[in-house]
DNA sequence: TCCGAAAACTTTTTT
DNA sequence: AGTTTTCGGA
């Protein structure tokens, strides 16, 4: 194998990267915080990273990358981009883990090692407890009164062993006796991913060799959105790495820190510096939105810190109307009337298409949903509440999950035409079920024989029949008995639990009965699953990551949006986060009914050039 | 069944 | 903080 050197190494994919992130990268033999704000690239920085650790040798096999993200899509997006960024036999060396994924292979590989009585049975599921859980568990302890919430936060951060010498503390006992139940009966063992976390610390603190594996395997460790880490999970980190030659980059923006309530570390920046020194290089471009909002964007920027240097706007504006503006009516009516006629008519106009523009929302989002989409509807326009459960899945979810994208591709060739990105996914997908490797000749024109003979029927069916709920069903159907049910579940752990397989499979048939509803074409029909065309309608949190053209916070008025507690920062962040989804506008929405205009934002905003007016043009 | 008080809830991820 | 749900007593 032949490596690269340091000096040759050169970015591919991308013209350059800027001077900070190249410092950022070859700092190697240290860690490193990389202050990464809103479009700075931090996707294209960490893949760009690994693809020099790996191709000039820093990362030798059998060593490997390990790079930990907080949700699914985001370590897949990174995995995808590494794959696209060096040889893959390298991106191989690459583990692109969620941290609950990374310490629920802990506890499976290793379970064994944990010290009685935490060792799990390897039969163990996994539990989701709602509120309800809690209460019910601490209700048949005999402690019907004590909070179920705080049940919940006492066994997310207590470290195991629990002290059995000190169970006269009341939560300590009920934490223990918690575990017991939890542990019990290995037959109808529920674990849920918080004691999964404790577990994995435990195991990794008392046994020395797998510890040890863990450091040989991984000399760099690479952490995304790092200002959400909880308290536990920077434990486990700590009890994993610390002390050894493993080095960090850790990514993230203090600025963008809105989980707080959720649990995440509020110095987790300072901890991380004074545990690991690291290094703190922060990028300086915003590759997403031009140089008018960036310039907006700082404002704000600089209000929730005001160390926050300046930053270099890297996107063009093509807008030559307002940028910005908060928009003010007088009635919750009107200004539903005003965004969906304002949206209406820039899709009339060709400026952009529905898809473009996000409504955002503080909270509630259902209840927004309810109010503007019969509004959006009369102006032709469909609004799609991305958190919006079909059965008992949220469709954001549904889109990401194993099923759909397994699914979809084959209705969409039987569909359309011409789809080769469906085709090589569908092939691609024979081939890890069938255990087929890409180099055999004849596995390879089985599975070219069978996927035509499908497609083929397919194509005969749905040229045949229109959308209906029946049809709908039909074809689904089709697609699955191809998939062969069984044998794509065993092959997706997930779905192991038909309670699981269920909820996804239930939510992807809703989905597409709904999606059938009067359609005049099955095109049709995968658009609306799709959301093609639809304007998307989510909460601020939902819409971390990512970015639209038009951004239009709907509620910006002391009701919705500032009446949390007031005593954190999180809500200005929370602004901030909206603002930055923009690439080219960020509009912002209030009405007197709901409550009085937020003077002292609106006189921040004003010199930066968002101006309040009565309602747009 | 009704009324007023008290409590719950808002923002979320995860195989 | 403000709104909605639940609960207990009558």
């Amino acid at each position: 194998m032949s490596f690269v050197s340091v000096e040759d190494w050169a970015p591919k994919g991308v013209a350059a990267l800027e001077p900070a992130a190249m410092t950022a990268l070859r700092l190697t033999n240290q860690s490193v915080t990389v202050v990464a704000s809103a479009g700075a690239g931090k996707t294209e920085f960490l893949a760009q990273k690994a693809a020099y650790l790996l191709e000039t040798g820093l990362c030798p096999a059998p060593k490997r990358v390990l790079a930990i993200s907080f949700k699914r899509d985001a370590a897949k997006n990174l995995a995808e981009r590494v794959h696209q960024r060096c040889p893959s036999d390298m991106a191989r060396r690459f583990d692109s883990l969620t941290f609950d994924a990374f310490t629920k292979s802990l506890v499976d590989r290793f379970g064994a090692a944990i010290p009685a009585p935490y060792t799990p049975a390897p039969t163990y599921s996994i539990a989701f407890p709602g509120r309800r859980d809690w209460d019910d568990f601490l209700r048949v302890q005999g402690a019907p009164n004590q909070s179920g919430q705080t049940l919940s936060y006492h066994i997310t951060n207590a470290a195991l062993p629990i002290d059995q010498s000190d169970l006269s503390d009341g939560w300590k006992r009920m934490v223990k006796a918690y575990w017991d139940k939890s542990l019990r009966d290995p037959n109808d063992s529920l674990l849920a991913f918080p004691m999964l976390n404790r577990l994995a610390e435990f195991l990794l603190r008392e046994n020395e060799q797998v510890r040890r594996a863990l450091r040989l395997t991984y000399p760099f460790i690479f952490l995304d959105e790092f200002q959400d880490t909880t308290y536990a999970q920077y434990q486990l980190l700590t009890t994993a790495f610390l002390g050894s030659n493993a080095m960090l980059t850790a990514v993230g923006d203090d600025k963008q820190r809105i989980m707080g309530w959720a649990g995440a570390m509020k110095d987790g920046f300072e901890r991380l510096e004074a545990d690991f020194q690291t290094t703190e290089v922060a990028l300086l471009s915003n590759w997403r939105s031009h140089a008018d909002l960036v310039a907006i964007q700082q404002v704000i920027a600089h209000a929730i810190d005001d160390q926050t240097p300046v930053v270099q706007a890297r996107a063009d504006r093509t807008i030559d109307d307002d940028i910005a503006a908060i928009w003010t009516y007088d009635t919750a009516d009107a200004e539903c009337e005003g965004i969906s006629d304002w949206v209406a008519n820039q899709v009339r106009s060709g400026t952009i298409s529905p898809d473009e523009v996000a409504i955002l929302v503080r909270m509630r989002a259902d209840d927004v949903e309810a109010e503007l989409s019969p509004i959006f509807a009369r102006k032709g326009l469909i609004l799609r509440n991305v958190a919006r459960n079909v059965g008992e899945i949220a469709i954001q979810d549904l889109l990401a999950e194993e099923l759909t994208e397994a699914v979809l591709p084959l209705i969409k060739l039987g569909a359309r035409q011409r789809s080769p990105d469906d085709w090589l996914i569908a092939t691609k997908l024979q081939e890890t079920l069938r255990g087929i490797e890409p180099e055999d000749q004849d596995g390879g024109a089985s599975i070219l024989a069978d996927l035509e003979a499908f497609v083929l029927d397919l194509r005969c069916f749905m040229r045949a029949n229109a959308p209906s709920e029946a049809c709908c069903d039909e074809v689904f159907k089709k697609a699955l008995d191809f998939l062969n049910e069984k044998v794509f579940r065993s092959a997706v752990s997930a779905y192991n639990r038909d309670r699981d397989y269920t909820r996804v499979k239930t939510g992807f048939g809703l989905l597409l009965h709904e999606s059938s509803e009067n359609a005049q074409s099955w095109d049709e029909v995968l658009n609306r699953f799709e959301g093609v065309g639809q304007t998307p309608l989510m909460t601020v949190h939902k819409s971390k990551g990512l970015e639209f053209h038009t951004m239009i916070f709907l509620g910006l008025d002391s009701q919705s949006w500032w009446s949390l507690k007031p005593t954190s920062d999180e809500e200005l962040k929370s602004f901030f986060v909206a603002f930055t989804r923009a690439m080219q506008r960020a509009f912002f929405t209030r009405c007197a009914e709901r409550g009085p205009t937020i003077n002292w934002l609106e006189e921040m905003l004003a010199p930066a050039g968002v101006p309040s007016v009565v309602g747009p043009e």
